[in-house]
DNA sequence: GCATCTATTGCAAGTTACTTGCAACAAGGC
DNA sequence: GCCTTGTTGCAAGTAACTTGCAATAGATGC
């Protein structure tokens, strides 16, 4: 994979950030350093750091997909229904293991997506 | 909501089943009884069903979306990768309650989702 | 630096899943 | 039956994402 100035830009954004971004994001941030991407272009880059397994989709329902860095600990997110902030969570705040599922299934489990939605304490105010 | 010919054969199918179903599948079974019926028709038949909360929207991610009747104790799914077949999962199953997360996060939670695929018991053979 | 090779890009057109306007139709209350 | 109004078929319309292709620009070797 090349490192193209619009690949820079996304694969840091989504480094620096942290937190999942949708193409749409993505998009405005490099526009804004190479006026005339494509969003076409981010499409592929995203799909190609997907590839490659340094990024990974995460899907929130109503809100779309967004895509977010693999180099971080294992977690799964909550997102406030009214100000759209997430806080991670990761499977012990969730008391989930796939072990438990293997006992309780017989299952292999190979992947497993957590998403919640819910009030942030600040919008409980 | 009127009971017309196709929503009783997309209700019946949905309760009787009690797995998700695609609409593509609802399609067929419906066209099977009643051979003029339009895809689109049954897109809104379930957006009604959803609607009256007698059904609710499941996400497989890379297998689409799908719809499950309502009436069942909540619950969630592990789908077979290999074969397909789903298996339900109560929050007692994987050890989650929403309580957990409050306590984790202070958020209110109003909704989760739990979705694991992974290779099943006989299909590990 | 320069030539060369080939991955990547912009653009326009194409898919796919889903929605909608509208005139014809059929539940179901009376 | 009769009428009201929710529902349907059909065709056209969206939204999100993908793809073919000729032009471009990273990388590599000199
Ligand atoms: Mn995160
Ligand atoms: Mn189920
Ligand atoms: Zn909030
Ligand atoms: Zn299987």
């Amino acid at each position: 994979m090349r490192n193209t100035r619009a690949a820079v830009l996304v694969g840091d954004l989504l480094r620096t950030y942290a937190k999942p971004l949708s193409i749409q994001e993505l998009h405005e941030h490099v526009r804004a350093h190479l006026p005339s991407t494509a969003y076409s272009t981010v499409y592929r880059i995203v799909g190609r750091l997907e590839a490659a397994g340094r990024v990974h989709r995460v899907d929130w329902r109503e809100r779309g997909s967004r895509y977010e860095w693999s180099g971080l600990p294992h977690h799964h997110h909550i997102v406030c229904s009214l100000c759209g902030r997430s806080v991670d969570l990761d499977d012990a705040d969730l008391g989930f293991s796939e072990e438990r599922v293997r006992a309780a299934t017989g299952f292999l489990v190979d992947h497993h997506s957590i998403e919640l939605e819910g009030i942030c304490p600040s919008c409980q105010r």
